[in-house]
RNA sequence: GGAGGGAUGGCCGAGCGGACGAAGGCGACAGUCUUGAAAACUGUUGAGCCCCAUCGGGGUUCCGUGGGUUCGAAUCCCACUCCCUCCGCCA
């Protein structure tokens, strides 16, 4: 949810932000709007007091005096429920259209309109280049005992998979490295639940507009009908970590608070059918280590240059090359005011594909979820929230097989990773 | 799953139709006292929205959530949510 000042005092900056989202939005008849329902709310604020006064009186007077005052009173709670019902009607009309608003974008952001029109800030590391026929992920981890696609298929559908053997060691390693890394910038550790209620996916602007990818957890009778439970499975532990201070006041003296979140996520990737079917680039099911912080405003642009900074010194501690990508207001998302994506260079595909993402939401998630912030014994503001990813397992055993195959088939293990594994080869 | 109890301000806790944004205590902050500190004493101390305005002032809402009764609801009624205790089941 956006600022309602921005309304009020910059309306054609408001306009602007939005077209350079490539949307339409009749910021005047929001203006309009917003006017009649505050005077609408007034007057009946008006009635009200009155109502009150009325009511003050009544308890002091006796007898005939006091059945006048109610019957005069009565009047007036007549016309005061009237009034309240009418802006109450207003503000509901207003709601609807400013709720579903997206973050004005930052001016840095590269106007576009889809992935294609992001703008490729930095590229750093040297591609592999393999005396021999290049494997890719699924055929290396086949071979390896790593993966097995097939069994995945048949347990749970496509595009779910069995990590196996090594590959779990690898992961584990992985996920406790990062995590050690992240304690070292001093990020809290936390496993968050992984289902929640909608109002943490509200509160984080999935919903209403993702709704589509969310999985909606139900319980099935004897007969074998689901009934929703309300509850539904996230996406990504940004959910849960954002909603982690929804409706508190941080000392300011205490942030930027950043926690590093481990924990599976799933998504039903709908409307991907063709995409990446191969392999375990794109599944329902994966784990992954997300960073989040609550940032004062004046702030939040240095944390989020720091959040990249760490994910990018995760990905060159693992030897795999990447471009760092600023993605484009097309592709952005409702939430994010701007958001660089890391892309790893993966063998197979031959290609840099997305491996992180880290994105600066400013207030909008704050504001939803009333994240508030305060200075010594200042008022309460609206804090800063962002999040990147740390490693997204998936991903990252995908990049660390391909580029570190070797001719004899086996993969070299990043040293980093080694101490955690206690192997240096999967083979 | 069965039986009971509860939800009030940063925390504890009173209130059970009008004097209640809410006693009292704790905590926090400021002052007095003190060489300094502690103690003691005095004062201040929730949030949202709206209006006027220069510091500031006024109105309104909020006692788990949503409805209802009433001139008037923290207080009465209904529904829901969450928490706690005991029993059963269970990783």
């Amino acid at each position: 949810m956006l600022d309602i000042t921005l309304l009020r005092t910059d309306p054609d900056g408001l306009a602007a932000s939005f077209a350079h989202r490539g949307l339409t939005i009749d910021v005047p008849a929001l203006v309009a709007l917003d006017e009649s329902r505050r005077r609408t709310r007034a007057a009946a604020e008006e009635l009200r007091a009155a109502q009150n006064r009325a009511g003050k009186e009544i308890a002091r007077l006796q007898g005939a005096d006091k059945q006048a005052a109610i019957a005069a009173a009565a009047d007036l709670a007549e016309q005061y429920k009237a009034a309240l019902a009418e802006a109450d009607v207003l503000d509901a009309r207003f709601e609807a259209m400013w709720v579903p608003l997206p973050n004005p974008p930052h001016a840095s952001v590269p106007k576009g309109v889809t992935d294609a029109d992001n703008v490729t800030i930095k590229t750093r590391g040297t591609l592999p280049s393999f005396g021999f026929p290049v494997l890719d992920h699924v055929d290396l981890g086949e071979r390896l005992g790593l993966l097995d696609m097939d069994r995945g298929a048949k347990v749970s559908g496509s595009r779910f998979a069995f990590l196996k053997g090594r590959a779990v060691m690898l992961e584990f390693a992985l996920v406790q490295w990062a995590l050690g890394r992240l304690m070292e910038e001093g990020f809290t550790p936390v496993v968050p639940p992984v289902l929640v209620r909608d109002q943490a996916l509200f509160g984080t602007g999935f919903f209403p507009g993702a709704r589509d990818q969310v999985y909606a957890v139900g319980v099935s009778d004897a007969k074998g009908n689901i009934t929703a439970d309300d509850l539904y499975l996230v996406g990504t532990a940004e959910v849960p970590l954002a909603g982690l201070h929804a409706d508190e006041i941080l000392d300011a003296a205490m942030l930027p608070l950043r926690y590093a979140g481990f924990s599976t996520c799933f998504r039903r990737e709908s409307g991907t059918y063709g995409k990446d079917a191969r392999g375990i680039f794109r599944v329902h099911q994966f784990d992954k280590v997300e960073m989040f912080s609550y940032c004062p405003p004046e702030r939040s642009w240095e944390e989020h240059d720091a959040l990249l900074a760490i994910e990018e010194s995760l990905i060159a501690a693992l030897g795999i090359p990447y471009r760092v990508v600023n993605v484009c207001s097309g592709d952005l998302g409702d939430s994010a005011a701007k958001k660089y994506d890391i892309e790893g260079w993966f063998p197979g595909q031959n290609a840099y594909r997305e491996l992180t993402s880290c994105s600066n939401t400013t207030d909008y998630q704050a504001r939803r979820l009333r994240i508030r912030y305060r200075e010594g014994s200042g008022d309460p503001a609206m804090a800063h929230t962002l999040n990147g990813t740390a490693v997204a397992v998936g991903r990252t055993l995908i990049a660390l097989l391909e580029n570190g195959q070797q001719a004899d088939g086996s993969v070299i293990v990043p040293e980093v990773l080694q101490p955690y594994t206690g192997f240096e080869r999967l083979s």
